[in-house]
DNA sequence: ACCTGAACACCGTTCAAGT
DNA sequence: ACCTGAACACCGTTCAAGT
């Protein structure tokens, strides 16, 4: 039955990183093992390790292939605003297609995935004419933000694949939850939950985009006048 | 030697609760296993197994027990916007404090801690006057900044316990790696090097939160002259 | 009801042995 | 140099058996 056929063709790192991806993407977080690895590439454990040093390395590398792809297909003439929101939307979407990123990201500070957004997204504030000392700040900022939505988005990711039903019906469930809370200990809560149910994720993140596009121009040109 | 008395109390679940807290934090997110609970608790599997549905559990349940102790904890009598930083402030130490509550709120969406959160935030947006049809996106995107930096701080705590030195000598060489890094390709970050190694957190998250408060009231002004 | 602790089904990682 | 796959040291969780 199944073909137990050794490979032929010689393993590489960028060939493992990729099948990790793959397997990422389809089957999600939990099914990266390197039992499932081995198999999917008809090799053996030490095969792995002497291409890649362990798991978090194969993670490290796996972030940072699909986020330097994305970080540098971002559009080039148009203006800066509408660019660093293309940057911003070009994330969120990468995120999504492949939820396991938002988990990784906050797995190890610092990784290469990391340096390439807060390199672009400092590339686009400085294309806006964020001033130097408000730089770090600013990017700082608008990078969390991201991050914290792509952490999120993770999470979300993770119990619609441990659950059946679509995000619909998903949301539909949490909502009932929020509306069934304590009125006295959870008014907003309570009142928000058809507005969750409702709500569509992309636009939200780019309705915080903007929240922090207009702080940062306001306190530059408060900046400016003193 | 070591005493295998048996404990002559009754466990419970806030038995648990409690000694979960203390090995995570003066141990780390890594040495919170169930053995070790069975150890510090003079007990057996079973017996946890019996107060508490399963690990996932102990850590919302060990989470929420935190965050709902600080946000009951927030002063009164300040004015709006200072009770919002305040709030933000209160969230950033508790974190700070405890670095695995970063990693567990991204772990599962819509777990009793954050729901702790968004509704305190919304009671403090509220406090400032944000329109109605602007809550949710203002609300979500404060959120999600927080959690950001709540993960990026988890991230650190974990690196630093895995490798000697403090903050300062952490932060250190990270910037020297900036330092290093190829100019052309990383302009910015290695132009921030410097700025890296002497930053506070604590400073550079309220930095965050005034860019949040600018865009809200900004936002918030303009659809009122419309 | 509450608890004990051996056993189970998994992990990531190592390493002697092969080509 | 590159690869195989048994073995190791761990996990979280279960469950028959005890009180």
């Amino acid at each position: 039955m199944a073909t137990k056929a050794r490979r032929t063709d010689a393993l590489s790192r960028e060939l493992i990183i990729e099948a990790a991806i793959q397997i990422l993407d389809t089957d999600g977080e939990d099914a990266l093992t390197l039992r499932a690895l081995t198999i999917r590439l008809s090799t053996g454990y030490g095969a792995l390790y002497h291409h890649v040093a362990n798991k978090s390395d194969l993670l490290l590398a796996a972030a940072d292939d699909v986020i330097a792809r994305v970080m540098t297909d971002v559009a080039e003439d148009a203006e800066p605003r509408e660019r660093l929101r293309a940057v911003a939307l070009s994330l969120f979407d990468a995120i999504n297609a492949h939820p396991w990123i938002g988990a990784q990201l906050s797995r190890e500070p610092w990784q290469p995935a990391l340096l390439e957004i807060y390199e672009s997204i400092g590339e686009q504030l400085e294309a806006l004419n964020v001033p130097e000392q408000a730089m770090f700040d600013s990017a700082g900022a608008l990078v969390n933000y991201i991050l914290g939505v792509a952490g999120q988005n993770a999470a979300n990711a993770r119990v619609r694949a441990h659950t059946e039903g679509d995000r619909t019906t998903s949301l539909a469930a949490i909502a009932a939850q929020w509306a069934q809370l304590d009125p006295g200990k959870y008014p907003r809560l309570h009142k928000t939950a058809a507005q969750l149910r409702e709500h569509d994720d992309r636009r939200q993140f780019l309705a915080g985009i903007e929240l922090f596009l207009a702080g940062i121009e306001t306190v530059h040109r408060k900046a400016e006048n003193h």
